[in-house]
RNA sequence: GGGGAGAUACCGAAGUGGCCAAACGGGGCAGACUGUAACUCUGCUGGCAAUGCCUUCGUAGGUUCGAAUCCUGCUCUCCCCA
């Protein structure tokens, strides 16, 4: 069992913020003591079941804590996800049925356990206190916090100041992440910065509830390979842990060598020193791509297998620095008859799904973007003739390859 | 309850009777460059049987030779007053 000391430093690796960091070494002092580990409080939303590395630095530090010996109480916002959650500029964000958050549930668990410790870990669903609340219960918890406090939030003292909406429902999602934390007893509560003051309203709640308030740690949010906005789905700028280990390794290596830096630090298991060391050689002359494959390479073998990122590494190598065609890639079947006499250029792009419209077939025959067999077309009523194992093109890196 | 403002393409935002498939910016895609899928520069960015035609400016009607633009109802949002 490390120390308290020692377990503080772990636990202060990366992260932004320890709101109270003296009732933490209480509570990690206490755990130590009676032998009883901390129970350490994550939520999640299972309306998007794609993890992605954003995720993952949460999980690696909750990954942390279990090292420690600690228990992770993993927090399903099932209910949450069930009534809809209307911030942000999406208005009409769908709510899911049970049986699609059940399914999202159990795929990202899947993915949770690539990181986190299963028997170190407690998955709960909030349905299971939040849907028994009956309206005076709710009237309860809402006479507990005030209009003022829940502007004090960011995100809504500038909605409010911009003349955005703010409904009710999004008041109320604070209250209920802060019951949560009462229903289950936690310890400590990690999240993002952006949860901060969720994570704060829990304490206050927690208190109002006559429990000792939680110890919370935020965590940065992870930027997006664009290394500007955080990353997240509805941007594009993620990386799915679940997606193809030669996708992972590609976007990767398209974030820029500012980016790889601050990856390094959040997601790579490489001490800072080495780290640091590794700066330093690449401001002396080291080309910054070798340390960027290191990465690239650490982190798809993570989420993959140590051949799969090989495997990984060798297209990559092959396609964007040699300049050749990948091994593998998607197909497009079709059948002999539809191209026997050859097949139009622009209904061969839309079979092969690399465009969406015939117009955008036009625009990029125009731009030279496509290519049969490495051989530019520039007719946009070209006839092709094709055969099996041809390969299309579009732009840098959209091949498929023929199949009749 | 009363008064006022607004809803435009993926996002932000101009346009206030014909020159509007709709400026500009962001994003996206492509081309050039590059160690790179970064940076920078350039082009494109509603659809189609394509020098034309069709659909689109919250929604349903109306006025007009002609409507994103004017009128009316409806839906939604914001602000001020009570």
């Amino acid at each position: 069992m490390k120390t308290v000391e020692e377990q503080i430093t772990i636990i202060r690796r990366g992260a932004v913020q320890i709101i109270p960091e003296d009732e933490l070494r209480e509570k990690i002092k206490r755990s130590i003591d009676s032998g009883v580990p901390m129970r350490i409080k994550y939520g999640a939303d299972p309306s998007a079941p794609d993890i992605h590395l954003g995720h993952t630095v949460p999980l690696r530090k909750l990954r942390e804590f279990q090292d420690l010996g600690h228990l992770v109480v993993f927090i399903i916002g099932d209910f949450t996800a069930l009534v809809g959650d209307p911030s942000g500029k999406s208005k009409t964000r769908k709510r899911l049925s049970s049986e699609e958050i059940m399914e999202n549930a159990r795929t990202y668990q899947e993915q949770v356990f690539k990181i986190l410790d299963r028997e170190k870990t407690e998955v709960v669903y909030n349905s299971s206190w939040l849907s028994g609340l009956t309206f005076p219960d709710v009237i309860d918890l809402t006479s507990r916090y005030t209009v003022a406090r829940m502007l004090e939030r960011d995100d809504f003292s500038k909605r409010y100041k911009g003349g955005k909406p703010i409904s009710i429902l999004e008041f109320l999602y604070p209250l209920m992440q802060g019951y949560d934390s009462v229903a289950v007893k936690s310890d400590v509560e990690l999240g993002g910065t952006d949860q901060t003051f969720n994570l704060l309203v829990a304490r206050d709640i927690q208190r109002e509830y006559g429990e000792t308030p939680q110890a919370i740690v935020t965590l940065p949010l992870l930027e997006g390979t664009d290394g500007v906005q955080k990353m997240s789905k509805s941007l594009g700028n993620y990386i799915g842990v679940s997606e193809p280990a030669l996708d992972i390794y590609g976007k990767l290596m398209s974030i820029s060598d500012d980016l790889m830096w601050r990856y390094f630090e959040l997601l790579s298991a490489r001490s800072m020193a080495e780290i640091e060391e590794a700066k330093l050689e690449c401001a002396s002359g080291t080309n910054p791509m070798v340390w960027k494959k290191k990465l690239a390479f650490e982190i798809t073998e993570r989420f993959s297998s140590a051949p799969e990122a090989g495997t990984a590494r060798e297209q990559f190598e092959s396609v964007h620095q040699k300049k050749e065609i990948p091994e593998e890639m998607a197909t497009v079947q079709v059948s002999a008859a539809e191209v026997s006499g050859g097949i139009d250029i622009i209904t061969l792009l839309r079979r092969a799904g690399l465009v969406n419209t015939n117009s955008e077939a036009r625009r990029k025959i125009q731009e030279g973007a496509v290519r049969i067999n490495n051989k530019k077309i520039f007719e946009h009523n070209a006839v092709i003739p094709v055969k099996d194992n041809d390969i299309i093109r579009l732009g840098k890196r959209n091949f498929r390859r023929l199949v009749l």
